[in-house]
RNA sequence: GGGGCGGUAGCCAAGUGGCUAAGGCAACGGAUUGCAAAUCCGUCACGCGAGGGUUCGACUCCCUCUCGCCCCUCCA
């Protein structure tokens, strides 16, 4: 089967083929680890874990990188001219009012003024959050997920290459800059060509710092800045690096090759972070491409509105995950979500339209997810847990396949598996084979990873049940107004109440 | 001003020149139930942002308009 992706280079669906036959490469912008990641970065870390999954579906062996962004960066025109204050610093002070109020524990950052344990605290919560959510490549750190930091020998070798090659230059400042003048497909990515740029658009551009470029597009790849809260030591001074060249060199070293095949992140990275990395990729390699396919996931909106934490809207996974999602009464809804129901409810949506996350959605996704369950242990009881391994022309898995085929279209896909979920297979053996390989790609059901804030169940779950036995006792009694009670009671903590001749049972919801 | 992406029922979301416009959730009717939940059966867009055009025929192609989102040196 024909794989089919949008690729934003050339703005048009193509058909996929690997530059190299024996694997396929892919590289994903990681997170910055400032803070935690919400859940809107989690759409584009989860979109790129979806074409991983798609791609190995298909029988491709996939080398996925991904970056972590620990380098201290402004917090204004961070690539342009390092203005304003520095990212780090700005993590530092934070942490040091979080460790006041308690809310990161004591002894896990020891000193906020050291950026290293600052970045490390965030990089394990992101890859805590990222293999609860069933990322792929976080269970493959660290030869997989690259710290910025870790590689600054790559950065400096590229900047060298590219001086030589003419794309880079030390300006009157000391800065070396790219030369976006030197490389003529430059705007090619974003359709940002410089006749069309109109410089200081975004209104983060000061003045004084455009004067020592020779264009005003041109971006920093070195600042030698002595007070610097992270600096190495360089030809052109100690310094720090510009936020472009980490992925540049990054992808390069660990991939192996001088053109990928894929490469993804969220829209905004379009211009100016991916049109920067083709520029200084191939000013150093010489080719004419850097990754074949450029693959970018839209924006996600939150009850239809910007995620913004002045607006209350902005959730990390683990707000998600610990029942920290408002309901339609603006009220935290304290019932726990499964690490599957949020996976689903981030990827259930075309990638290249706009998700708008909503408790309603995380409502449906669980029900989805809950079925899923069902029917696998509907599956499982049928047949003592032995699949029956199918191939791609299973009927139900034929049209799964052909849906993400055709530009990863997950909800088409889950169209084919939720009616037939609801079915009874007359082959459960091969329903559970072709429910596996459907599950390699959504790992909703169920997801391989150990789910997180779990902690505390085995009381809970003693307690329900405690409850469960009295509703029975107060039913063969025939206290309807004592069973209510005590059904209300189990429901309030997040339970469904299953009520059978055999006894009462309580499902914890999933969200 | 420039470069892109999207607008399908109450909500989420497929389809993309021609059978009656997938699927899920919600809702409603029924079976079941002490009443519920769960489950099962059934109902649920004469319509695809608006208006033109092409065509025997368009949600699907073309044009205009409109709304939403991203970017034009913080950003997933």
């Amino acid at each position: 089967m024909e794989l089919r992706f949008y690729n934003t280079l050339t703005n048009t669906t193509e058909v996929f083929h690997p530059v190299h036959a024996d694997c396929v490469r892919m590289y994903s912008c990681g997170p910055t680890v400032y803070d935690f990641a919400h859940i809107g970065n989690f759409r584009s870390f989860l979109f790129a874990d979806v074409i991983r999954r798609t791609l190995e579906f298909f029988g491709h062996r996939v080398h996925h990188v991904m970056n972590i962004t620990d380098v201290g960066h402004m917090t204004d025109d961070a690539s342009a001219d390092g203005g304003g204050e520095d990212k780090m610093q700005a993590a530092a002070r934070r942490m040091k009012e979080d460790k006041k109020s308690g809310k990161v524990p004591e002894g896990a950052v020891q000193n906020p003024d050291d950026p290293y344990q600052i970045a490390r605290y965030y990089t394990d919560a992101f890859l805590e959050d990222a293999r609860t959510l069933g990322v792929k490549v976080a269970s493959e750190y660290p030869e997989n997920i690259l710290h910025a930091t870790q590689n600054i020998d790559a950065m400096l070798e590229m900047i060298s290459q590219l001086i030589a090659n003419g794309h880079a230059y030390v300006g009157p400042d000391g800065v070396v800059y790219y030369s976006v003048e030197s490389f003529p497909a430059y705007g090619r990515l974003s359709g940002n060509t410089l006749d069309r740029l109109m410089t200081g658009a975004g209104g983060r551009i000061s003045d004084e710092n455009q004067a020592n470029k020779r264009h005003p597009a041109d971006f920093m790849l070195w600042k030698a800045d002595s007070s610097h809260i992270m600096k190495w030591d360089s030809p052109w001074g100690a310094g720090y690096p510009g936020w472009h060249i980490e992925c540049s060199c990054m992808a390069r070293k660990r991939l192996g090759k001088d053109v990928i095949d894929i490469h993804t992140g969220g829209e905004d990275l379009i211009f100016p972070h991916h049109e920067c990395e083709i520029a200084q990729t191939c000013g150093a390699t010489g080719q004419e491409t850097f990754a074949r396919f450029w693959m970018h996931a839209r924006f996600l909106l939150v009850e239809g509105e910007k995620m913004s934490k002045s607006k209350g809207n902005f959730y990390t996974v683990r707000d998600v995950l610990q029942g920290r999602v408002k309901d339609d009464k603006g009220q935290p809804t304290g019932v726990s979500v499964h690490p599957a129901v949020l996976r689903l409810e981030l990827i259930k949506s075309h990638y290249r339209g706009n998700m708008n996350f909503t408790h309603k959605g995380l409502i449906d996704s669980a029900g989805a997810v809950k079925r899923l369950h069902d029917f696998r242990a509907r599956l499982e009881a049928a047949t003592g847990g032995q699949a029956e391994a199918v191939d791609l022309n299973y009927p139900i898995l034929k049209d799964f396949a052909a849906a993400l085929a055709d530009d990863l279209n997950i909800a088409g896909a889950l169209g084919v598996i939720l009616p037939w979920a609801a079915s009874t297979p007359t082959d459960p053996a091969a329903a559970l084979g072709a429910l596996n390989r459907m599950n390699e790609v959504l790992a909703i059901a169920p997801l391989q990873s150990a789910g997180a804030g779990q902690a505390g169940a085995n009381d809970e779950q003693a307690e329900v049940q405690d409850l469960c036995r009295q509703l029975d006792d107060a039913r063969k009694r025939k206290d309807f107004a004592a069973a209510d009670s005590l059904r209300g009671q189990i429901q309030k903590r997040g339970y469904d109440v299953k009520t059978s001749p055999a006894g009462t049972i309580a499902e914890k919801r999933l969200a």
